[in-house]
RNA sequence: GCGGAUGUGGCGAAAUUGGUAGACGCACUAGACUUAGGAUCUAGCGCCUCAGGGCAUGGGGGUUCGAGUCCCUCCAUCCGCACCA
């Protein structure tokens, strides 16, 4: 063999792999292990793209590095293979979204293999698998037979709160349940029927059935996710979407709030993914007060965190879609109310968003007592307080809330101002410092001590407590779709019951169309005898018809790797102790709130039932940055088939369009091919600049539309995947977003070459000397050793590659081919370039995979240096340098740059009042 | 509005702890070898200046012998959340 042919090697290692299973992991207690997980990707119709790989590629970098440096590394790929493109496809086509998903993973894997992956596909899984999903639904079954136990901070078995309900009642315990949960005694659990009792604990389990509003499509005839609805129409057809209630499964993520935000402080995430986490659990610390009403029994519970401002409060107001709004509206303004209401509820959620400024609302004519004071204060419902956070209603404190303030000034309702010196002459002043005024007893202290004092004063008169409330709402967990796993429940008359566990995998039935049924039921509603009989019954009863969410498979899938086969448990206890839990995990931000989040409250979940011993799934969280695209244009003279290059755009009146990227080199066009391209592009004429047609560009998405879309696999055919893989690490660092731009690839190819060449002489033909390496061979290599190292260990792949190509630009230039020197080399690179190393390897001599090969150390005695140059300046301005031995000590450097010639003009016989030396860098003296 | 990031040559970018800013690569220029190759090798490549030298990390200010890096302030771009009481 004389040149480097990836097209030869490639496919050589990557076969040689997969025979010899050289990335099985299995457990092995003599090593310490090393988890690295990517996220798993949706299969989609269109195949990978360029950017899909980054992430992969990184972790498959870590994997190989940490398995030459001794670890037992596990690294594997999957599908989350359940989601809504197959089940479209499916509708449209009538082909069931099992073939679709089937083809699509194929195409994934051959894509992905092309790519050179250390993964171990013994241990794929695909969340579609029955035998995947069979375990999906026995976790859901573990959910459903659990509490939250606030005393504990965990959850428990619900046979244990059955005892408690036995024993006390609930008059005791401090669990997560629905709000309208009433209290009950020993006697009057025991007397409730085992149906009463069972709708009693769904309100506590951590799944229940609820009614929740839903996005519905009529004419599409189906349940759509928050993403599908655009300004209240669907985003595929363009169907009006309304606000519907449905009964479906929730799961209790609530119960987890505080857990979920404090188990943030132990991982290694990024500190925006973090602060996005956070914000979407929303946590505020304030204070639960009930408002008396006068004539009225009722009261108004409102949750506010600046309860020091009591006093300033003028008025309440109540979400028009909250039970209040009709229950304290007053004979005589019934009408107005009820217009008002039926107005809002005909404003879509998103215009009442983005139309914040209009100020709407109208007194329901009953008036609140504030117990602080004593006064009456009127009650408005009004479209700016949300049904959906803490309780439905506000106290209004116009003077520190500039919502209050606007509404109060709109309807001139008075403003009391509560801290002194505060400006509220034009807007409300939020900020907390100050004294209160106007306050009664709260007058003269702070605000924070207010809060205290307003606090105990609401505890003694048994009419508030402090309290702290979350934005997060309970995730909904049903969908109303095919294509997803079936929820092992079925119901006897309306109580919901789990299948026996030995019944499990409960099978996605077969339907004649994947549309929901006449009567509005699911798609499963169409399944013929989707039923149930429990063991020692003859009855069958219906199964759920709902299935499970995109996000239910993807929830648990790194613990199925670890022990993919496994027919008896989700996974061996004592695997999943040796693997624990993803050591590192890569994967887009856009994950942030949803698998994430998802993710880490099942691991809770299963760690508190005793399942898993680890608290945190994903230890070290990296976010890849996306590859954008980088379209080209050419420049249309209008109304004429003719191309102006973009140099000389300006002299004609044109109108840019996308040009296949493929079409172009370096933004030069390939004329010949941009005419071939289309028919009505046959005749089509140019004009030049310096004989070339040069293509504008900018970045956009990656999508077909733009004719951006840049395939791997042509890169492969083209490069070679080595060249790919070191070239996408190269493109800058791995979390940043970067266009895909293939006109630094060369520089990459190149770099391949380079190195091919230290391993063969001028014929070609291989020849490595045997002698003993010189000391800047040496020097060159171990610089190269420790900062590769260095580089992985801070994620920071782009320098690596640098460091590669100045190591073998030195190495050519000393003509070196020094089989010790080069057999290290090649291991640090092949985490890198895995395929080009395998091959330079086995033409060493060696026998097995370079992926077992030791990682060398590095020897700090070959990077010192003979020499090393001082500059030397004068009040920081650089004046001479001094080359000095090594090992000089900072007073011996010192003593040198003072005896230096040019030194010693510009001091002028001064003596230095400070000379600094910093090792190895730089002398100042300073005058 | 709130929160978070980012800003360095023609371009992608380095600079890990405050220590010679621009490593490495692309593009570009010149040359060598060839006798067409999108090959390989060598050299040059931030700006200004005749030079000594000066100016440069979004703008302005500060701390320091010394600032891309730390502090203050303003600007621009991107992302997330968004009437959250």
């Amino acid at each position: 063999m004389a040149d480097y042919n990836h097209r030869v090697i490639e496919p050589k290692w990557q076969q040689y792999w997969k025979e010899n299973e050289t990335f099985k992991a299995s457990v092995d207690t003599s090593k310490p292990k090393f988890y690295a997980l990517d996220m798993f990707p949706y299969p989609s119709g269109a195949g990978l793209h360029v950017g899909h790989p980054l992430g992969y590629i990184a972790s498959d970098i870590v994997s190989r590095f940490k398995r030459n440096k001794g670890f037992n590394v596990l690294h594997p790929m999957g599908f989350d293979a359940f989601g809504l493109p197959a089940e479209q496809y499916a509708i449209q086509t009538g082909q069931h979204p099992a073939i679709t998903t089937k083809e699509n993973i194929s195409r994934y894997k051959e894509q992905l293999e092309n790519i050179g992956f250390a993964f171990d596909w013994d241990k794929e899984v695909q969340t579609c698998d029955p035998s995947y999903y069979k375990w999906t639904q026995w976790i859901f079954m573990q959910i459903f037979n659990s509490w939250y136990d606030y005393d504990a901070s965990k959850a428990r078995h619900i046979d244990e709160l059955v005892a408690i309900f036995e024993k006390d009642g609930n008059a005791n315990i401090n669990a997560a349940c629905d709000d309208d949960t009433p209290d009950f005694s020993t006697e009057e659990w025991k007397g409730m029927s085992a149906d009463d009792q069972q709708l009693m604990l769904l309100k506590y389990r951590l799944t229940y059935l609820s009614e929740t509003a839903v996005n519905w499509c009529p004419q599409l005839g189906t349940v759509l996710s928050n993403d599908e609805v655009k300004d209240g129409f669907s985003e595929r057809g363009g169907f009006p979407v309304v606000r519907k209630n449905m009964q479906q499964w929730s799961m209790r993520i609530t119960a987890y709030a505080e857990r979920l935000l404090q188990g943030l402080e132990s991982i290694d995430w990024s500190e925006p993914l973090k602060e996005m986490q956070r914000n979407w659990i929303g946590k505020s610390i304030g204070a639960e007060l009930s408002f008396e009403v006068e004539n009225s029994d009722l009261a108004i519970e409102v949750f506010t965190t600046r309860i020091d401002t009591i006093f300033g409060v003028t008025f309440m107001c109540v979400a028009p879609e909250s039970d209040y709004a009709a229950q304290l509206t007053t004979p005589e303004q019934k009408e107005a109310v009820e217009a008002y209401v039926a107005q809002a509820a005909t404003r879509s959620e998103r215009d009442r968003m983005s139309d914040v400024k209009t100020i709407s609302g109208v007194f329901t004519g009953s008036y609140a007592i504030n117990s602080y004071n004593g006064e009456k204060i009127p009650v408005w419902v009004g479209d700016y307080v949300l049904a959906g956070y803490g309780t439905g209603a506000v106290m209004a404190v116009p003077c520190g809330d500039q919502r209050d303030y606007d509404f109060a000034k709109h309807f001139d309702l008075p403003i009391v101002p509560v801290i002194k010196d505060a400006d509220i002459s034009e807007q409300a002043d939020p900020t907390k410092d100050g004294t209160m005024i106007n306050s009664g007893f709260l007058d003269g202290l702070s605000c924070n001590d207010a809060i205290t004092k307003a606090i105990e004063f609401a505890e003694e008169k048994g009419i508030g407590k402090g309290k702290i409330n979350y934005r997060i709402r309970d995730a909904i967990f049903a969908r109303q779709r095919y294509w997803g796993e079936p929820v092992p429940v079925y119901f006897k008359g309306n109580i919901p019951h789990l299948v026996d566990e030995a019944d499990l995998p409960i099978i996605l039935p077969e339907i004649d169309k994947y549309l929901p049924t006449e009567d509005g039921d699911p798609p499963l509603g169409r399944a013929e005898n989707f039923t149930y009989t429990p063991n020692g019954e003859t009855e069958a009863y219906p199964l759920e018809l709902s299935t499970m969410p995109g996000w239910a498979g993807s929830s648990w899938y790194w613990y199925r790797y670890m022990d993919a086969h496994n027919n008896n448990d989700f996974i061996d206890k004592d695997v999943q102790a040796y693997w624990e839990n993803v050591d590192l995990y890569i994967g887009g931000s856009e994950h942030a709130t949803g698998h994430l989040l998802y993710s880490r409250f099942w691991n809770k979940i299963l760690f508190d039932l005793g399942h898993v011993n680890q608290e945190e799934p994903f230890k070290k969280l990296i976010n890849q940055g996306m590859i954008q695209g980088r379209s080209n244009f050419v420049y249309r003279v209008k109304g004429k088939n003719k191309f102006v290059s973009k140099g000389l755009k300006k002299d004609y009146d044109t109108t840019p369009m996308h040009v296949d990227v493929s079409l172009c080199y370096n933004d030069e066009l390939n004329l010949d091919g941009f005419k071939n391209w289309r028919p009505d592009l046959a005749d089509a004429e140019f004009i030049l600049e310096d004989g070339k047609y040069i293509c504008g560009w900018e970045v956009e998405k990656m999508s077909k539309s733009k004719y951006n879309v840049v395939n791997p696999d042509d890169i492969i055919e083209r490069y070679g995947a080595d060249t790919l893989r070191l070239y996408e690490m190269f493109l800058g660092p791995l979390e940043q977003f970067k266009p895909w731009n293939t006109n630094g690839i060369d520089g990459v190819k190149k770099f391949l070459g380079k190195l091919w060449r230290l391993f063969h002489n001028g014929n070609g033909e291989f020849e490595v000397s045997d002698a003993a390496p010189s000391k800047e061979e040496l020097k060159s290599l171990h610089k190269t050793i420790k900062k590769a190292g260095e580089d992985i260990d801070r994620y920071s792949f782009n320098t690596s590659v640098s460091t590669f190509m100045i190591c073998v630009n030195e190495l050519s230039a000393l003509k070196s081919n020094n089989r010790a020197i080069l057999s290290d080399l090649l291991v640090v690179i092949s985490p890198y370039a895995p395929h080009i190393t395998e091959e330079l390897w086995s033409l060493l001599g060696h026998e097995t995979s370079i992926i077992d090969a030791a990682y060398p150390t590095y020897n700090e005695e070959y990077l010192k240096e003979d020499d090393i140059e001082y500059p030397v300046m004068v009040n920081g301005k650089m004046r001479t340098k001094i080359q000095v031995a090594a090992d000089l000590s900072k007073e011996e450097v010192q003593e040198v740059a003072l005896a230096n010639e040019t030194v010693q003009k510009w001091l002028e016989g001064k003596t230095p009042k400070k000379v600094i030396v910093v090792p190895k860098k730089i002398v100042n003296l300073v005058v």
